[in-house]
DNA sequence: ACGTCGGGGCAATACGAATTAACGATGGGA
DNA sequence: TCCCATCGTTAATTCGTATTGCCCCGACGT
């Protein structure tokens, strides 16, 4: 009974090994800190009895107590405002993630996953009575879109909080603007590049095919491809009917579609070769985002990549900049490759 | 300055709400805990009145310092003996994650990575010094193989644990057997379907191509197909020559392959038709897996599907029930669903 | 007028570990 | 012999919140 290993209900406590020790709590403390000053208060036999009884009960410190104390959690919460896996085989939140951890495994880090978060309006949101934040050291912030009162309050209240994605600055105060950390791709540059490219193989007349606006990374897209092509005609994507939409482009006289979304890209090249159109020959087409849908593997796409593993593994970094107060830029813009692909050349002429 | 939503430093507690509203840190932990027996001690006016600094403030209860009264967390763990979020495009895991996800928000649990832990000859390992492993009420144990001991530890200290993927007993006083919770696939029963289904089609000589021993998965594989079919031939697949490998099979008179993994599958696919064989006509292949790898997708390969997302959803169904003492059997083995493919057909006469 | 009852609030304590101050015992030097 | 330094250990305190028990005060009954 004395030497049982076993632990029933009760988590033990390093007043259960003190007891069988015969020692006190805080030289159990004492001997699991084994810090050089603290080592040499310790009489050699004691510190071995103790550690015997630790080995024989397997007890580990509980990281709570522990966490209470001190400042640092080492946790990094993850919040996404979309599920984190999602169930569809399109998985853009993958490689973020996978950068995020092999960051954090190389800090010693866990990672929290906010799933606790509630679901209101559609949307999870961070802020709810009893909101779990404070878990973690810092949290990574993923998701296309944050809505803008949470993000404010994020900036204004202090947290320690990244952006995988760059974001406007957020109304604190009133005066200074608010500046929140990420680290996004560089979109505007990439379509800005792309467009040079396409300008320089003779094309004159281009289109933006997407939002353009609300997200920042649509902002940028849309303001990269205008920096070089001013007279870029702008038309919405979605929900509109393929065969329309091109009619549309192809009577305004535009020879390159740049699609923020690839399965946009995707079904005009199904609407132009239904036309009896081709592609890149009698349209070029350019996709602005990474994200799959169904087709986008079979169209040898021109397109940009966004180093998501990167921007993963940095955001961990800024967080902890932040978290060190080392820095003072938490603001980081990542280059985007480009994949050439098959489906932007010459115009006809 | 009194009314001063911002906070710099420090973090604000509910001793500073009390502070401000005049009340004691009680009384701001009774309003916080809406009672039906606490509620009837604070006057109306009082808990408005602190509601109203804690509106202020936007306080929000540190989980850390509750987390340490109460027993329960509100955390669940997962354990992973490879990388979450592996970087190749062939995820496995994915998921798993994802039915865990699922089934953590609707229980309002968060999730614990524990990236944490240290890799230690090539794999990660839960118990260290300072294992991480109370910060959450219970873990899932995700990965091929798990380590023996560390298995056999977990039992053995009673810690709330589950495993994706059959376990077989560990041992932990040398009597009783230690069962260990695991939410598995059902390899046997769908390979011996599938083995039955190739025996009725007139196959003769089958064989098993892959370790069949070690891992429990790769174990209940071949016993499947050996309860159906006693006389299978069983070579091994890793780091062979696929054509002298298909050589030794088409040598011992085979017909019908069942390959542990896809990948061997497809290798062999091609290794037949560049000696002349067509695939299903002159040999049938038969995948036990659902690893993808280059070119599992073009082989319309009959194949196992296992239900990778329900195991994951249901994982954590076990492990709520282990935490709650409800139930007192913690292994489900599912039913894995058979994709027909087309590589499976009768042999030539 | 006095005892009682109950509503309303607070002090005290616990959770588990880390840290500081302090205590007793021993030994050495003057 | 006395004092002080050193060593080994312990009591007390801290983190932030939840809970138990108790106290105070006003109202009511006799």
């Amino acid at each position: 009974m004395a030497g049982a290993p076993t632990r029933q209900g009760g988590r033990i406590t390093q007043r259960d090994i003190a007891r069988r020790a015969g020692v006190s709590q805080t030289t159990v403390s004492l001997v699991l800190t084994n810090n050089s000053e603290a080592a040499s208060r310790i009489a050699p036999a004691t510190r071995e009895r103790v550690l015997q009884v630790i080995r024989e009960t397997g007890y580990v410190a509980d990281p709570l107590a522990r966490s209470l104390l001190r400042r640092r959690n080492q946790i990094l919460g993850i919040f996404t405002y979309e599920p984190v896996f999602p169930a569809g085989s399109a998985d853009f939140y993958h490689p973020f993630l996978g950068g995020i951890e092999a960051c954090a495994e190389t800090l010693g880090c866990d990672l929290l996953l906010f799933t606790s978060a509630p679901v209101t309006d559609g949307t999870r949101r961070i802020f709810h009575e009893n909101n779990r934040l404070r878990l973690a050291d810092g949290c990574v912030l993923l998701g296309r879109e944050i809505p803008r009162e949470e993000l404010t309050r994020l900036v204004r209240e202090g947290h320690a909080i990244v952006s995988v994605g760059r974001r406007d600055d957020v109304d604190t105060d009133g005066t200074t603007p608010g500046r929140v950390p990420f680290v996004g791709a560089d979109y505007a540059g990439a379509t800005s590049e792309l467009a040079r490219r396409a300008v320089a193989l003779g094309h004159r007349r281009i289109a933006y095919v997407g939002a353009g606006s609300g997200v920042e990374s649509a902002v940028d897209r849309l303001d990269g491809l205008r920096a070089v092509a001013p007279d870029t005609l702008h038309e919405r994507g979605a929900d509109r009917e393929p065969a329309e939409l091109l009619a549309a482009l192809l009577a305004a006289g535009v020879t390159a579609v740049f699609c923020e979304q690839p399965a946009v890209a995707v079904a005009l090249s199904g609407a132009a070769l239904a036309r009896g159109l081709r592609v890149p020959e009698d349209l070029s087409l350019v996709g602005l985002g990474e994200e799959d849908g169904p087709g986008t593997r079979d169209l040898p796409l021109t397109r940009l990549r966004i180093p998501r593993r990167e921007m993963g593994w940095q955001s961990v970094e800024v967080l902890t900049e932040i978290l060190h107060g080392t820095s003072d830029n938490h603001q980081r813009l990542l280059p985007c490759a480009l994949v050439p692909g098959q489906t932007l050349a010459p115009p006809r002429t």
